[in-house]
RNA sequence: GGGCGAUUAGCUCAGUUGGUAGAGCAGCGCAUUUACACUGCGAAGGUCGGGGGUUCAAAUCCCUCAUCGCCCACCA
């Protein structure tokens, strides 16, 4: 199947051309030979650097989810680490870049229970410890698949070191910080109300739901001599609060937990009066009543005058027995309607507007309205953490190469709410705590020792709850260099880059930040460097339902694996979105082909060289002498330059444009008439080297493959070769 | 309700300390025994969203307006 021809042993050129330059470049055929010959190597190990790579530089993989194919975003991740890993290892630097996978925790269950679905079946209707164990190996599956999608895009990373989410080790780790958590008054288990997504069966944290605006009815509806409006009719069953503004002269001569009898829903009830400044007087008659079960602002209302909460939804979306037996059992959707008919017609019903514009919160996965519900959960307390997080952006222990990050990152830290860690899901890594079934205490028992309430003294229960993913996979970056006695850890912890999309900065980021500096006393990482969102051609959001996804290693199978790490760094800016089409891929497979046929060019007119010595004494003075080397030098620290701050979208520019405008549009051109000289041979192979080797980070396998039919004395892989200064 | 980003050639985007506007694609013209048709060369194309200001000089700094997009926020 492979043409052997093209394979082997084709260095020593001295009859002429190799003859692999004969045929175009064949980027398929080359990757996954020099792919293999990178790997062998053993070069991608750190351990096996040779001596002059000595200070460490380490990036650590965002870890790709192990439930799919990759995308575009991980294309364009791959190809910015690998660039910086490349041009680090290059350098001297003894480069660590650790990949990893995510099981991925809610994401991961969201895709099986879509598999499941179509199948016809339903997880709650499973065995737990079944379904886990399906799960598992649906994700070990994906994971090798996963695995082999990133060598193809040309990782140079470790994997040896490989980790996955669910390791023994990296359990073990996050474990011990719930522990510590615990131990340090930073964890506690609430009664609090949580987003709760009816359809998944779980409670979310703030950032996996989302905020839309939605046209809803306006209901306004008499409440013995109040007004009040709602436009959650459904959920007014239990509401036996009216609170208005303390300052509001329309209400004056009403007290603070006034007593009045009124006609309600289901006959007459006792409601209390409550002044309160969270009410808006502006807003409709300034009255209002409240749910304290169902929705944040009133619960907040509601702690901070000790009132009663009752349930009025279940977990499912039906009405409660408190509902009465008229409602009880129905779904709050069409439960809405039948209420107002009722109040209605005894004359409670007020006024309907229509077109009300709010904002209501849906799951980020199903887009169904979260409900808020009142659940037992583990919560940590942030503000702390928060705080340390701040000091160390303000220090510069960590730095946002975009600035405008750096804002935003800390107007959330300043703002972060406590986070609840518990989610009612089967895969993750178990709550490794026990509940009291009389008390409800929540007790962290790391080695199942604990058998009685350490409160009441009462039986306990294993949680059944897991940690959301991002308690586990914000301590990433130090659970995986075997925090804390492993030697990697002592080698490369803080890490010098964490390269990531900007979508995950508070969900993944910030976390490891705070909790890297709470385990370690340090931040996880010096550097931060955020990409946005591949885009497609017309900048549309790429998504299944408008079938304009593009997948990544179609189009590096087709173009060449270089062609698409150029077409994702030139003109893409730091923190910004970019635009992928198949025209810019196509233009830097062109460029390859250019870059193919000058090194035919130059190879075949040096043969009278024969095998030259890098340091030989020649190509010092000719750098000295010549024009064209100076601007060489000029055009290599500029591009040194630009990658060490991170611009990427100009160095990978300034390499294309000098290898094709100005060496072979000037260079080569002006070279022909002396093509007899020595000096000129001498010069142009010098110039080719150092080209493949400023260019080896961006486009790796071509410049590799031209690198092997190099006439050079001694030659090492160009994956380790010494970076022009 | 706050905050942020964008607005540059027909399209998609670069342009990091202010110094006569750049790339890819599309379109136009020329070139076919050559390193390269998976091509080369050349030309064309922009009052840098509007308005105002600072400056010898502004796409770049300041103010303001407009349109689009994103993020954050417990207003029934």
């Amino acid at each position: 199947m492979l043409n052997t021809d093209n394979n082997l042993n084709l260095n020593q050129n001295s009859n002429g051309v190799n003859e692999k330059f004969l045929n175009p470049y064949n980027p398929q055929e080359t990757e996954k030979k020099q792919y293999q010959l990178w790997e062998e190597s053993g070069f991608f190990n750190p351990d096996n650097l040779p001596e002059r790579h000595k200070k460490p530089f380490t990036i650590i993989m965002p870890p790709p989810n192990a439930n799919g194919s990759l995308h575009a975003g991980h294309a364009l991740f791959v190809t910015l680490e690998d660039l910086m890993i490349r041009y680090k290892r290059m350098q001297g630097f003894k480069t660590l870049w650790l990949p990893g996978a995510d099981h991925a925790g809610f994401e991961t269950q969201v895709v099986y229970e879509k598999k499941l679905e179509k199948e016809g079946k339903s997880r709650f209707k499973m065995d737990p410890k079944e379904l886990y164990d399906e799960i598992m190996q649906f994700t070990l599956h994906n994971k090798s698949f996963m695995e082999n999608q990133v060598r193809s895009l040309g990782a140079s990373c470790d994997w040896s070191r490989e980790k996955f989410t669910l390791e023994p080790e990296i359990v073990r780790t996050v474990n011990e910080t719930f522990k510590k958590l615990s131990a340090d008054g930073l964890l506690y288990r609430g009664k609090r109300l949580v987003n709760w997504c009816s359809k998944h069966q779980t409670s979310l944290s703030e950032l996996e739901t989302e905020g839309v605006e939605k046209e809803d009815k306006f209901y306004t509806f008499q409440y013995g001599p109040f007004q009040i409006g709602t436009t959650r009719p459904e959920t007014k069953f239990g509401d036996k609060y009216v609170v208005m503004h303390p300052d509001d002269e329309r209400y004056k001569e009403y007290e603070h937990k006034q007593k009045i009898d009124l006609e309600w829903i289901n006959g007459p009830i006792t409601a209390t009066i409550i002044k309160d400044e969270a009410v808006d007087m502006e807003f409709g008659t300034g009255a209002m009543t409240i749910t304290p079960w169902h929705d944040t602002a009133d619960f907040e209302i509601a702690q901070r005058h000790n009132l009663e909460y009752e349930q009025i939804i279940d977990f499912y979306g039906k009405l409660l027995p408190i509902a009465g037996p008229e409602f009880e059992g129905k779904n709050i959707t069409v439960a809405r309607e039948e209420i107002v008919k009722k109040l209605d017609k005894k004359g409670l019903l007020v006024k309907v507007e229509e077109n009300f514009n709010h904002n209501v919160k849906i799951c980020y996965k199903c887009n169904r309205p979260i409900e808020p519900q009142i659940k037992a959960q583990w919560f940590i307390k942030t503000e702390s953490l928060a705080q340390k997080a701040l000091e160390a952006v303000e220090k510069g222990e960590v730095k946002f190469i975009t600035k405008r990050h750096k804002k935003i990152f800390k107007h959330w830290l300043e703002n972060i709410h406590d986070w609840n860690i518990s989610r009612q899901i089967i895969w993750g890594i178990p709550i490794p705590a026990k509940i009291c079934t009389k008390c409800g205490e929540g007790m962290v028992d790391l080695d199942n020792s604990i058998s009685k309430c350490s409160k009441c003294g009462g039986e306990v229960k294993e949680d059944i709850d897991t940690f959301d993913t991002w308690f586990s996979s914000g301590q990433w970056p130090f659970a995986t260099l075997d925090f804390p006695e492993g030697e990697d850890f002592k080698n490369f912890y803080p890490t010098d880059v964490m390269e990531t999309g900007h979508d995950i900065l508070f969900f993944w980021v910030a976390r490891m930040v705070m909790l890297g500096i709470y385990r370690t006393g340090k931040s996880p990482f010096k550097d931060i460097y955020l990409h946005g969102l591949v885009r497609d051609a017309h900048g549309k959001k790429m998504s299944k339902s408008k079938g304009n996804v593009v997948n990544p290693l179609e189009l590096s199978e087709k173009y060449g694996t270089d062609a698409l790490r150029m077409s994702l760094l030139v003109g893409n800016t730091p923190g910004n979105d970019m635009n992928l089409s198949e025209d810019k891929i196509r233009a830097y497979k062109k460029f390859a082909n250019k870059l193919w046929n000058v090194s035919r060019f130059v190879l075949d007119n040096t043969k009278d060289l024969g095998e030259i010595d890098l340091n030989d004494e020649r190509l010092k003075s000719l750098s000295r002498s010549k024009i064209e080397l100076q601007n060489l030098q000029k055009i290599t620290s500029d591009i040194t330059k630009d990658l060490d701050n991170f611009q990427f979208h100009i160095a990978s520019e300034k390499i294309y444009h000098y290898i094709w405008h100005e060496f072979a549009d000037k260079i080569i051109e002006e070279a022909k008439d002396k093509l007899d000289e020595i000096e000129t041979q001498l010069m142009l192979l010098e110039i080719l080297q150092t080209c493949l080797k400023t260019l080896h980070p961006f486009m790796p396998f071509i410049t590799e493959e031209i690198w092997e039919s190099m006439p050079i004395k001694n030659k090492k892989l160009l994956l380790i070769e010494e970076w022009s200064k």
